[in-house]
RNA sequence: GCCGGUGUAGCUCAAUGGUAGAGCACCCGCCUUGUAAGCGGACGGUUGGAGGUUCGAUUCCUCUCACCGGCUCCA
């Protein structure tokens, strides 16, 4: 039998021997790096035997490779979780991105204190170097053997399988159902770390048992452990929530509910600055504001159908017996003021645009700092169009969005395109017609996507743009909705060229989405040393000594006049502990003025990154930083 | 909402079935300071809240609130 190995070295295999039998003995060097290996394009444990054709040697680093690798280190917690709490039941352990996981189902609830001791188990099991066998069982077979073994779960998931023969991975004495591949050893699994424990529902439905998961990860590089690990803290340094209170941007408050937001003055003033971009941004692309109230009538609602759909979300009062709502959305509102008069095709397409407050109940559990509140300003905005327009509108908006995130530094993203869920109003027609439109104003704009099967809204299918932070995770942004909808319900009509009554279309959209989730990723993405023209307080004077404070002042009020946001720290304290200070509140310059700057009317500068530039003549430091402010630069040193 | 964890001074964190402690911050003094912590003093707590067990609870138990890690959902 003839094999091509690596598209490079062609040999002859004799029959009966195994992948890495054959690598053991022609490439013994591959043989201890291999994890897997491809067989004609097909993803196969090493234990296979080679076929007529292509080999290729999946090492650590190759595609599919971290899957494998961590699937089989999930399969040795479990062996490890089996050993030490006999009659654990096995629900499902899969590879995940980062790591992977198993979940059980215990008697006893683990606590974070024995994730130690499972890993020291682990790690005895791949001392242990025990084989890694792949079998092929008859699903009644397997059914019965994990109905014997106690394991449930694995019996309901075989009772589901429409197939007659399953694979079973067999390791020591641990057996489990799985597809496969895997290592072929535990030997082989050399770095992993257990992370964290946590709930899960089986299968994901709250209906369901809940069950305990274990979270770890695990690569064949140390070197590469240590770095995700590092990673993982340097998120931690990052948490908004964190710098929050570090910077006294924000707070929450027990006494005033969870998911509600106090703006602290700084915090206040950077919340400042992105509304005021937003609202010069949405004027020059032709919005118009609008302000709409914060409680509605009920009925408005069933009018809108978010009673039907979204009642779950959302809060309500009642009050001389009426039923009122607070808005989990501002369109209801918006589509009132197109109704106060007769439109003509003419006015279309007609862009509202408000920041608007809402409120919509999340569970309490979902709660995460900025990141998941529930009470939150959008910036909002609907247009209404005519059908011809909306491709060019849609089109609009991802330009805003992309232009907008850019703005604020971001520069990755990932675009998503979700289509109908199972809960939601209208015709197939219309979703149909709606999605077709979306999806041809990403491709007219040459913006690659994925489609998001079914994770539409129910009024109508969506654009997610995802943007990517510094260190690469990535969070949900701006949102493109096509309606066709609401404006039927609403009855909402233009008189078009024929004079003849049309029904508008509506879109949905939101740029940097909600103003609280989208602060906290901007925290997240710059650490808290947000760029100049975003940073709550731009410049520290720091006086020397108290002579100097005259001076001080005279050179906040010169840079406060022309709108630079500086604050003299008149604290009788050291030099260096005015510049310890402004350091870890991240004000990009520290402007120390003493004997020397009092005299020739100059600033001493330090930025944030520690070097510091004397004798600058004020002048010449307050023009740099109006134009680095108004170019909206993301540049640190005073020197960049 | 559910599972697990946590809750002690403004912040970070100790301690313990027997009087609750430190560092930093705040306040007051001294120092008048040149690029990341000057020195001293004073103040500060119903140990998240309510109930229970106990001679005695911050510690053990129950309930509750909030937060953290997830499940699920979403901007």
């Amino acid at each position: 039998m003839k094999v091509l190995i690596d598209g490079s070295v062609e040999l002859e295999a004799p029959t009966g021997m195994t992948v890495l039998q054959l690598l053991l003995e022609r490439f013994p060097v591959k043989a201890g790096s291999a994890v897997a290996a491809r067989i004609n394009g097909r993803l196969v444990d090493l234990t296979a035997l080679p076929e007529e054709g292509e080999l290729e040697i999946v090492v650590w680093g190759d595609e599919g490779a971290d899957e494998v690798y961590r699937h089989t280190a999930a399969h040795v917690m479990a062996q490890a979780v089996l050993e030490l709490y006999p009659g654990t039941k096995l629900a499902i352990g899969p590879a995940i991105s980062d790591g992977f996981y198993y979940d059980f189902d215990i008697a006893e609830s683990l606590s974070p204190d024995d994730l130690p001791r499972i890993e020291e188990r682990m790690a005895e099991i791949t001392r242990r170097d025990e084989p890694v066998v792949r079998e092929t069982w008859e699903r009644e077979e397997a059914i019965l053997f994990f109905r014997d073994e106690g394991q449930g779960y694995k019996v309901e998931m075989l009772e589901e399988m429409d197939e007659d023969r399953v694979t079973i991975y067999r390791q020591g004495d641990f057996v489990d159902l799985c597809r496969g591949p895997h290592l072929a050893s535990t030997g082989r699994l050399r770095h992993f770390r257990l992370l964290s424990l946590a709930g899960a529902y089986w299968r994901g439905d709250e209906h369901r048992p809940m069950l305990q998961r274990i979270y770890g990860t695990a690569f064949d590089d140390a070197s590469e452990l240590d770095r995700y690990l590092e990673f993982l803290e340097e998120a931690e340094r990052r948490d908004h929530r964190r710098l929050g209170k570090e910077l006294d941007l924000f707070s929450f408050h027990e006494e005033a509910g969870p998911g509600v937001v106090f703006y602290h003055p700084k915090g206040a003033v950077l919340r400042g600055i992105i509304e005021d971009f937003l609202k010069s941004e949405h004027t020059k692309r032709g919005y118009e504001m609008v302000i709409t109230p914060h409680l509605f009538r009920g009925q408005l609602w069933h009018t809108s159908g978010h009673m039907d759909y979204y009642k779950d979300n959302m809060y309500f009062f009642e009050k001389d017996g009426m039923e009122y709502v607070v808005k989990p959305m501002n369109c209801p509102g918006h589509l009132l003021i197109y109704k106060t008069r007769p439109r003509s095709y003419r006015d279309l397409p007609l862009k509202y645009f408000e920041l608007g407050t809402v409120y919509r109940y999340e569970r309490s559990g979902v709660l995460h700092g900025l990141l998941r509140v529930r009470g939150f300003t959008q910036d909002d905005a609907h247009i209404f169009c005519t059908e011809e327009q909306l491709e060019e509108q849609v089109g609009e908006c991802l330009e805003f969005a992309f232009y907008s995130l850019r703005a604020f530094g971001f520069e990755d993203f990932e675009v998503y395109l979700s289509t109908r869920p199972e809960d939601s109003v209208g015709s197939d027609e219309l979703w149909e017609k709606a999605t077709m439109v979306l999806g041809r104003s990403l491709e007219d704009l040459g913006i690659p996507y994925s489609v998001d099967p079914g994770e539409g809204v129910f009024y109508g299918p969506k654009i997610d743009i995802k943007l990517k932070d510094a260190i690469g995770r990535s969070w949900q942004g701006p949102t493109v909705q096509a309606d066709f909808n609401l404006p039927q319900r609403f009855d909402l009509t233009y008189a078009g060229a024929d004079n003849k009554p049309h029904r508008p279309v509506m879109i949905h959209r939101v740029v940097l989405a909600g103003i609280e989730r989208f602060y906290g990723v901007l925290i997240e993405h710059y650490a808290g040393e947000f760029p100049l023209w975003l940073a709550p307080v731009q410049a520290a004077i720091i006086p020397v000594a108290d002579r100097h404070l005259d001076y001080a002042h005279e050179v906040e009020g010169t840079l406060r006049t022309s709108g630079v946001r500086a604050e003299v720290d008149e604290d009788r304290q050291t030099v260096n502990m005015k510049i310890r200070r402004a350091q870890l509140q991240k004000i990009p310059f520290s402007l120390v003025v003493g004997d020397r700057e009092v005299e020739n009317r100059t600033v001493s500068v330090r930025d944030r990154n520690g070097k510091d530039t004397r004798g600058v003549p004020l002048a010449e430091f307050l023009s740099r930083v109006l134009e680095r402010v108004e170019e909206r630069s993301i540049a640190g040193g005073w020197e960049d």
